[in-house]
DNA sequence: CCGCGCCTGTGGTCTAACCACACTCTAGGG
DNA sequence: CCCTAGAGTGTGGTTAGACCACAGGCGCGG
């Protein structure tokens, strides 16, 4: 076994056990190292590990933000995670969308439809509604209204996977803009599938929800010029 | 930005500008680093971080295991990212399994009847029907055999988040068994439930694969006292 | 012609030093 | 007495240089 992998087991160990929670922070490097036996460089692979698995964070400097302390980000891990193997290209993008596509349709089914996220999906479709709200702007509102709705479902890993996907896919959905015909009126579009969705899900109707989630991903895409399989 | 980052990010434009595939190794650490003009130290980082992610492997010695050569794995960095994450115990076991319901249904009802991976799924039955298989080797064919289940779908990405949830509860999943009544009577059980599944699955029944798989993960989970929302 | 060592280049590890940063303490002046 | 400017301390960030184990390739000798 190397020896990064050591000190990972060693902090893996403390997080199962308990004796390392979120918010914890771990000991310094140097002392950690000490303690492990091990050189520092070991220890900064291990921590480095962990920070681009969302686990801790390392801050410089003294007071609460700094030292590497334990966080809890699985979005980020998977996000990036996926975004470098779509630049594989093994994982193919029209893959991601179906996937998401299931995701969020079950996250619409199951979203409760007094969830305080939905409050806030709520006021992210006034802003969208705003006259001349730019492109970008429109797609970050977007993104973050999707995503509401995922965490209305309560489901956790449902949330981060949702959240990993769209990250990965980002730079590509804002690409995809150029295709489509005329913006204007697939954002009017865009916007009243939003109201219906949230109407459905309100007014506890799972299945429409989820089936008008899913023709709503779908036809973005379609009309944008994505193949589906 | 951070030094190892900078690396990262020239690696991973190498990807997606296509110089760098799936196959290719990456120049030696001491080249790297002279190249992007940062410590051989930063460049191992990087390299630590990709490692993690799947997206590299790193071999000593020379010849055609040595260097840094570039996979794609996309099911180990979700695996131990997830498994970190549930150490934190910020991400529920019942979520997971709801997750694993909720990917390994839509599997099954998209699963090609003609796929060849479904021959496989078949063959791994047959061991699984061995008489006096033990415990652990009957378990590390369930794992196979829903894991070829899933491939059967044709959807990389739905293949690389069932893996990687699979993963992250397998010592979970190994303990519970200790939680049934009688084992044998389980194993027995879950035998004929996967030829069920198997069958409805090559009779082009998705529908009723789809249902058959959620009862069989949702009764086994049950069984072993775990509870859902 | 064969086989045994040396050579080379790879990643793996370690040490020791320096830097930038941000808080904390303290000594000095008002 | 209070406030402020400075030194002090401990953190991660980065670097240089050295040594190790490993595995294939090459050349020399049998």
């Amino acid at each position: 076994m190397r020896t990064h992998q050591l000190v990972l087991h060693w902090i893996e160990g403390q997080l199962s056990e308990g004796k390392l929670a979120v918010g914890g922070r771990l000991p310094a490097e140097r002392t950690l190292a000490e303690q492990l036996q091990v050189s520092r460089t070991s220890v900064r692979e291990a921590i480095r590990i962990l920070e681009a698995m969302g686990v801790v964070r390392a801050g410089v400097g003294s007071g609460p933000e700094a030292g590497t302390v334990v966080i809890s980000d699985p979005t980020a891990a998977l996000g990036s995670a996926l975004r470098l193997h779509v630049a594989t290209q093994h994982l193919p993008v029209s893959d991601i969308v179906q996937t998401r596509v299931l995701l969020e349709s079950w996250a619409a089914s199951h979203a409760r439809p007094d969830s305080p996220e939905l409050t806030g999906a709520a006021r992210l479709l006034a802003e969208m509604d705003a006259d001349g709200i730019a492109v970008d702007d429109f797609l970050a509102l977007d993104v973050r209204f999707h995503l509401a709705l995922a965490d209305a479902a309560g489901n956790a890993v449902v949330s981060a996977m949702m959240g990993s996907l769209r990250e990965s896919i980002t730079g590509y959905a804002s690409r995809l803009t150029a295709n489509l015909p005329d913006w204007d009126a697939t954002a009017v579009r865009l916007r009243s599938e939003h109201h219906e969705i949230l109407d459905a899900i309100r007014n506890d109707d799972g299945e429409r929800a989820a089936r008008l989630v899913a023709s709503h991903i779908e036809g973005y895409y379609r009309e944008a010029g994505v193949r589906h399989p």
